[in-house]
Formats: C-alpha cells, sequence, structure tokens
DNA sequence: CGACTTCTTGAGGAGACTCAAGGGTGGTGG
DNA sequence: CCACCACCCTTGAGTCTCCTCAAGAAGTCG
C-alpha cells in the first residue's frame, strides 16, 4: 500500500490520526486484488464474508429479487470499507459489483479484532463510519419512500457530489459517474425508462445533466429542493474518543 | 436497573457476557427517563444528540420531509440502543418519538469512549449490533424500492415478529404491536388509505390480519413469499472478537 | 461485422394517491 | 356523568405517476 490515504479512508474525516495509528491501519490491510467491470466480488448468499478496503475503482452493493430486479443499496469509492455489514451474518446479505476495473485490500476479520484490542480509538472511529453509513441509507430510505422520481435522482446526484466533494476537498461542477439509467434505476427503485424521462426533465428544469457518464450540476440549491432532505454535518469534535494516540496505547496495554 | 437483561439487550446475540461485563454495561446506563405516548426524545436537527438505552415501551424513528409527510425508519422495542447514529453528526438526524409510555436510560457519549478503552470486546460486539441496522435499513429499502405495498407491509410484519420472537425466545402466532394504519404508512411509504386497503387485502388471502392493534400471522411462509427478502441469519461464532472472559472459557471447558 | 448493451421514444395500463365523507372510539373537561 | 373533540378506521370516486411492452437508433466489444 503505496499511499497513507489509501488505509485511512474515510476514517480520517472523525480525528486526526498520528503515525502510529496510519502504522496500525497498514497492518491491517492485507493483500491486494484485481477486478473486472462486472465481476462479483462477492454474492449474496456466499457464506463466511470477509472485508475490503475499496483502493481503486467503483462498486455497488445490491440486493435481489426473486423476480430478477435489483435494489442497489449504494455506490462505494475509494476509501470506502465493503461488507462490513456482513460481518453480523452468517451468510452474505449483499452482491458487491466492481462498475469499473476495481483494486481492493482484503481485509480478514481477525485483523479487526486485533484492531479493537490494540487502537479503541481507531475503532471508535470505525464504529463512526458505520453510524455514518446508518443515516446515508435513513435518507436513502426517506428519499425513495417518500419522493417522487426527480426528488429520488436528485438525492443520489447530491450524495454522489457530496462523497467525491470530500474526497477532493473542493467542489466541483462535473465528475465521472460509471452507471448507466439502469442502474440508477436500481439505485433509485426506478425503471431505466422513467430514469431517462427524468434526466431529461432534470436537463430541461436547468438543474443538473447526466449525459455519457458525466454528471455536470447546474444549480446545488435547485437539486436539495427537489430532493427535499437537508445536507448532513459530520461531527469532527469528538472528544469522547479520549486523548492523544499514544496515551489511549498504553493505558489501554495495561 | 434491576434486571441484567436490560443492559444486556441486543449485545447477548453476538457472544456470551460475564458477570464483569454486564457490570461494565450496567456502569455505562445512565439516569432513567420517562416519556409520554407522543412525546419526542429528540427532534431532528437537535444539537448534540445523546444516546439511549430503550429499557421499557416502543418508540420509532423518522425523516421529516419538508412537505410534511414522514418517512419512518424503524420501530424500536426494549433492548434497543437509540440515537447511535446521531454520534456521527453534528445535528440530530432523526426524530425519535414515543409509541407507547416509555422509559430509557440516557447514556453519555464520554461513557461510550470509556467502553471502547476498557471493554474492546463489548466495544466490538456494539459494532456487530450497528452492521446489523444496517442490513436491517438495506432489507427496508429493497423492500420499499422494489415491492408493492402487499409486499411491504408482509415485510414490516416479519421484521416485527423477527424482533419480538427474538425477544421471548420463541414464535407466538400474535403479538401486540402498537401502531395506527398511518403509522404503518409512514414505516411503509404508503398513505393510510393504502395501508387499509392493503390490509385488508392480506386478511382476504388468510395469511395474516391486523386488527386492533394486534397483528395475527396465519400463514409464515406466505408473508414470505409476499415479502420477497429472505430471513436472516446472525452469525454468534464470533473467533475474531478474541477469547471470552476467563471464567467464561473454564465454564465452556467442563 | 455481428452481438450485446445502452439510450430513446411511444402507447396503454395499473397501482397508489388525493379528496371527500361517515362512523367509531377514547380522552378530556365541564 | 355527559358532551365534545381529536384521532382513527373505512369506503368511494377520480386522477396521476410510474410501469409494461415494444421497437428502433446508437454505441461498444470481441
Amino acid at each position: 500500500m503505496e499511499n497513507d490515504d489509501e488505509v485511512i479512508g474515510r476514517i480520517g474525516a472523525f480525528g486526526e490520526l498520528s503515525a502510529e495509528d496510519v502504522d496500525v491501519l497498514k497492518a491491517i490491510a492485507g493483500p491486494l486484488r484485481h477486478f473486472k467491470r462486472g465481476d462479483l466480488l462477492r454474492h449474496e448468499g456466499d457464506a463466511q464474508p470477509k472485508m475490503y478496503l475499496l483502493v481503486r475503482g467503483w462498486t455497488d452493493s445490491s440486493i435481489l429479487m426473486p423476480d430478477g430486479e435489483r435494489q442497489s443499496i449504494k455506490v462505494h469509492m475509494p476509501g470506502d470499507l465493503l461488507g462490513m455489514p456482513g460481518l453480523a451474518f452468517k451468510k452474505s446479505p449483499d452482491t458487491i459489483r466492481a462498475l469499473t476495473e476495481v483494486v481492493v485490500s482484503i481485509i480478514e476479520p481477525s485483523s479487526l479484532g486485533d484492531l479493537f484490542m490494540m487502537s479503541p480509538r481507531i475503532a471508535a472511529m470505525l464504529f463512526l463510519v458505520s453510524q455514518e453509513e446508518r443515516v446515508f441509507l435513513m435518507d436513502r430510505l426517506a428519499s425513495i419512500g417518500r419522493t417522487s422520481a426527480i426528488g429520488r435522482i436528485a438525492m443520489l446526484i447530491l450524495q454522489l457530489d457530496a462523497r467525491i466533494t470530500r474526497t477532493r476537498g473542493q467542489q466541483i461542477e462535473g465528475f465521472f459517474a460509471p452507471l448507466s439509467q439502469g442502474q440508477i434505476g436500481d439505485l433509485t427503485g426506478l425503471t431505466a425508462v422513467h430514469v431517462n424521462r427524468t434526466l431529461q426533465k432534470l436537463a430541461q428544469l436547468q438543474v443538473c445533466t447526466w449525459r455519457d457518464r458525466v454528471v455536470t450540476i447546474a444549480d446545488r440549491p435547485g437539486l436539495r429542493d427537489l430532493a427535499g432532505i437537508p445536507a448532513r454535518e459530520l461531527a469532527t469534535d469528538h472528544f469522547w474518543l479520549g486523548d492523544a494516540p499514544r496515551h489511549l496505547r498504553m493505558q489501554a496495554a495495561t
């Protein structure tokens, strides 16, 4: 793993990490594995789920319905941890699929156990990442349960935009989003046909376009109005996480 | 807190707890507080969220839409931890409301910090509870995004039933569920009127009735077929959690 | 070049919503 | 103890969003 940012992933949002912390994270990250576009990292029902750190590319996680339809849960980008929800269950609850060329680092459950024992502060940050994911799903649920097609797609675009903005450290007006209209439908609970018509409506309203896998946002406040769900601000001052890393580890060791 | 089970809550599903573990949990649980039916434990947007252990009664967590509609995220029962997702954010992402008379124990974030420091094994179990909640939300998302009204209500009933079955330790054919048809609509993304018609359809199919706040299940496999999402089995053999407390291992050896 | 996926548009249908009204029930206050 | 109010359940009628089915065009990969 050449780059610190790759192992830090999204944990860094919740507090400063010392050089030691980064070393701990590097020790946890296991061997790399490559996937082609369309490959399944794992399939719903697979036994003994593992975890993955997404290093390069995009993936999505989805649940398959008996009639062959698919509900996509979320799109993952580099820095995300994949497969954590599966830890609590005997079988993998979701199907993880590569949306592009993908590189992941495989993380063993035993490494996670070590992390909880040796670095309670980082473990707590991992806990917070999971809480963030829960709120993400709550917003998704509200969007799909209580807004119309245009609101759902607006919400999806805002969530992608927020994630990309965080990674880059600045807002950009357009970004690459390798999703077909069918996949947008899987994410929003719509059909590909209706996604097509709704994207045309978004363009006509001069709020946003999504053409040839490129999203261009013309009017963020307009998107927010359509989505109907407020932007969430991460809490970054977690006093309860404890003091500086070194301190914590010595206490924990005794 | 008179009863061990009250503090153990749902953590116990993931591994044995020693008497010491239970003491740690008791130390974390703070003062009790009572609420009447309809009271808000907290409102969306409130600052500095706390956590609560639900001791008695039912609550629900919901997101409010600009037009006044409500998307209920989930119904909580005794033993559930409320408010964890809010830890990661500046403001409370959800509104927590008492569906019945309610008693909670208030948990300070600093207590959670202590837990991660002193009891990594319990902290990891708490982490697993959060993963379980994520999968719960994923199933909800698939249900609302990809099934019809009857499927959504079937799924809701199955999830309530599974939760109650776990608490009681055995399946029962009927249970008390203090939700109005309007609240069922908030949970499933439907209107109260359509919930009414769909419940009639469920009764007519002789699968299930829900009258006067009492759910009676006549045909569980039938409900599963309608819901279209498989039952999930919790993983209980978490070797990676590390060793159980010493005296427990000795018990196991005998 | 052929097979496949993706995008696009049209036409018709269905599930869920909206609006409306009546009756039942429980809680509250006079 | 009764009257009143608020909430909940139920049913009807009409509407609209989104789905289904279909077919053609455009792009992509082997």
